[in-house]
Order: structure tokens, then C-alpha cells, then sequence
DNA sequence: CATCGACCCTGCGGGC
DNA sequence: TGCCCGCAGGGTCGAT
């Protein structure tokens, strides 16, 4: 469910509560909240002080002053809510972090248990150490790491679809369905489109879509279509209103009126402008024309 | 290596 | 009313 504005709007929430804290105690709940293999017990941590919350695409790790990282990572459903210690134990709490506060507590909830919250061990990339699991992990485009030029050469490499570029995280991390389909549509670029096959100004224009929608989607506080993603204090992000193509399958394209269409491929949906996004580019489609003229 | 589908899990809404 | 199906902001893994 949440994607990088998401994330980083609860990044944003949580900081306050655990940066500069100690974690005086953490606690597994339930399994499923820990699903992924952990390097040590949560418990390792306990007595540790978070120095910083950091965020890497859609992954959280809040950086100790030992040699463990705490990480997490919030699937399709995985909440961080600010809760009163007192209140009553949800269905789907997976993990409770006693930050020292008198009255509140942080909770990660997940009902659909993708999520996670896990210890890591640190490893060397370049000159610092980062959690194991972001090692495969690509920096995202606001990252001072992103490479764009690198990212553009790898995006004309993959023999794949567009899309699925634009999801594969070890090629540039963050982005999600949601804003993969609002970048494409503001680029005018099919979804199915071969990515290698794409000029190097056509991917240029993407990724300026890529950073466009989701800082416009972080002011608003990140996209909410129900009470699965919610910020630290349990409010929504108002984005969703403003979403041109995904979810938006039969409404009009808001730039030339033709019905938005919904494919599925990669098990996931795609929406998109048949019109404006053609699955050929301008260019194609001109050369196949002069080919249909040669041949007579 | 690079690519792709299957799969993990729970809950909801629509069609019958 | 109930049941079954498809669908959902995620990543990982094994087969090819």
C-alpha cells in the first residue's frame, strides 16, 4: 500500500516520538510482524538510543548507537500509529515500542502481515554502513545518492516493460502502482512500453513525472482510499483526489477526455490513457508508416 | 545474469 | 443471506 510519500510521511510523524529516545523496550506481539528472517531478536535492541529515523524508497531504519540496525518495512498494510498505552490491543498489532513516553507507545499494525519490523546486521556501502537489507535497494530519486545519469542507463538496458522498471526497486527505489501510473500517464508513456526501447529524453521526461507526482503527493500528506494508510496520529493523505490514471478505469482522461483503461499484467493493474499513452511511440509509429509507403 | 509468474495473507465488495 | 471470485499502495523466490 504505501509508497514512497507514504513512508515518508510517517517517517515524518514517528521521528519526533523515537529520534534522539531511547527504546526501552520492544515488543513482538505477534508473529507476522516479523515474518522476514531477523538477525537477532528484537530484544537485542532494547536499551539502545535511536539516532537518527532514516528512509531508503519505501524502507524505514532507525539508526542506534550499536552495531544492529532496527529496520522495517510496511508492505501493503503496515501502520506506525502513536497510540495511548492504555488503549485497548488491536486485532492485527504486531510489534510495541515503549519509547519512554508516560502515556503513549508505538505500535506497528498490519493486517495483511507483508509487513515488517526486523534487526539487521550493518554492512559497508562506499564509505558507511547500512542495513543489510537496503544493500539491494537503489537510492531513490530525492536521495543526495541518486544517480540520475546511472538510472537512465539502466532503465535503457532492461528489455522489459516500463512499468515494471519503474517498480523494480534495485533500479530506482520508492515508487509503487500508484505513482508508477500517475508518472506514466503525465509522461504519456504506455505502461507496456520496452524500456530499452525508450529515448533517453522520454525517460528523462519520466523520471521528472516520477519526482513531480510524489512531492505533490507528500504535501498533501501521501494517497488514501481508506483507513489502511494513515499517518502516525491514524489521519489520511489527501492525494487521492488528485489521481489522474490509477483507480480512474471508465473516467475520462482529464487531458483529452477518453475513458482511462485498466490492464493487468505483472499481476498487478495498470491504468492508463489509451489516447494519450500509445503503445508505440510518435516515432514508431511514423517509421512504420514510411515502411507501409515503401512497400506500396 | 535477466526476466517473469507464482506466492505469501487478510478482508472487502460485487455478482449470483 | 451466503458463497465465491477478483482485487488491494508490498517484496521474494524459484523456474526458465
Amino acid at each position: 500500500m504505501p509508497e514512497l510519500p507514504e513512508v515518508e510521511t510517517v517517517r515524518r510523524g514517528l521521528a519526533p516520538w523515537i529520534v534522539g529516545k531511547k527504546i526501552k523496550k520492544i515488543e513482538l506481539v505477534h508473529k507476522g510482524g516479523n515474518r522476514s528472517s531477523t538477525y537477532a531478536p528484537l530484544s537485542s535492541v532494547e536499551g539502545a538510543k535511536v539516532e537518527n529515523l532514516v528512509r531508503r524508497g519505501k524502507f524505514l531504519w532507525f539508526e542506534l548507537n550499536r552495531d544492529l540496525a532496527l529496520v522495517a518495512h510496511l508492505g501493503m498494510s503496515g501502520q506506525f500509529i502513536i497510540q495511548r498505552r492504555s488503549a485497548d490491543v488491536e486485532k492485527h498489532l504486531r510489534v510495541r515500542i515503549d519509547c519512554g513516553d508516560r502515556k503513549r507507545e508505538i505500535r506497528f499494525i498490519d493486517q495483511r502481515t507483508f509487513g515488517w519490523v526486523a534487526i539487521d546486521k550493518l554492512v559497508r556501502e562506499d564509505d558507511e554502513l547500512i542495513p543489510q537489507s537496503f544493500a539491494r535497494i537503489a537510492p531513490d530519486i530525492f536521495d543526495k545518492k541518486f544517480d540520475r545519469t546511472a538510472v537512465i542507463s539502466k532503465f535503457q538496458k532492461k528489455n522489459s516493460a516500463i512499468k515494471r522498471v519503474l517498480l523494480d526497486q534495485s533500479v530506482m527505489s520508492g515508487v509503487g502502482n500508484i505513482y508508477a501510473d500517475e508518472a506514466l500517464w503525465r509522461a504519456a508513456i504506455h505502461p507496456e512500453r520496452i524500456s530499452k526501447k525508450l529515448s533517453e529524453q522520454e525517460i528523462s521526461t519520466l523520471l521528472d513525472a516520477v519526482s513531480f507526482v510524489m512531492s505533490e503527493a507528500l504535501k498533501q500528506g501521501g494517497t488514501s482510499f481508506d483507513d489502511l494508510y494513515i499517518n502516525v496520529n491514524g489521519e489520511s493523505g489527501y492525494f487521492d483526489v488528485e489521481l489522474e490514471a490509477y483507480g480512474q478505469e471508465d473516467e475520462p482522461c482529464s487531458r483529452c477526455g477518453t475513458q482511462i483503461r485498466r490492464i493487468t499484467f505483472g499481476n498487478r493493474s495498470s491504468h492508463f490513457c489509451p489516447t494519450c499513452q500509445p503503445k508505440r511511440s510518435a516515432k514508431r509509429k511514423d517509421e512504420a508508416k514510411k515502411v507501409r509507403v515503401k512497400r506500396g
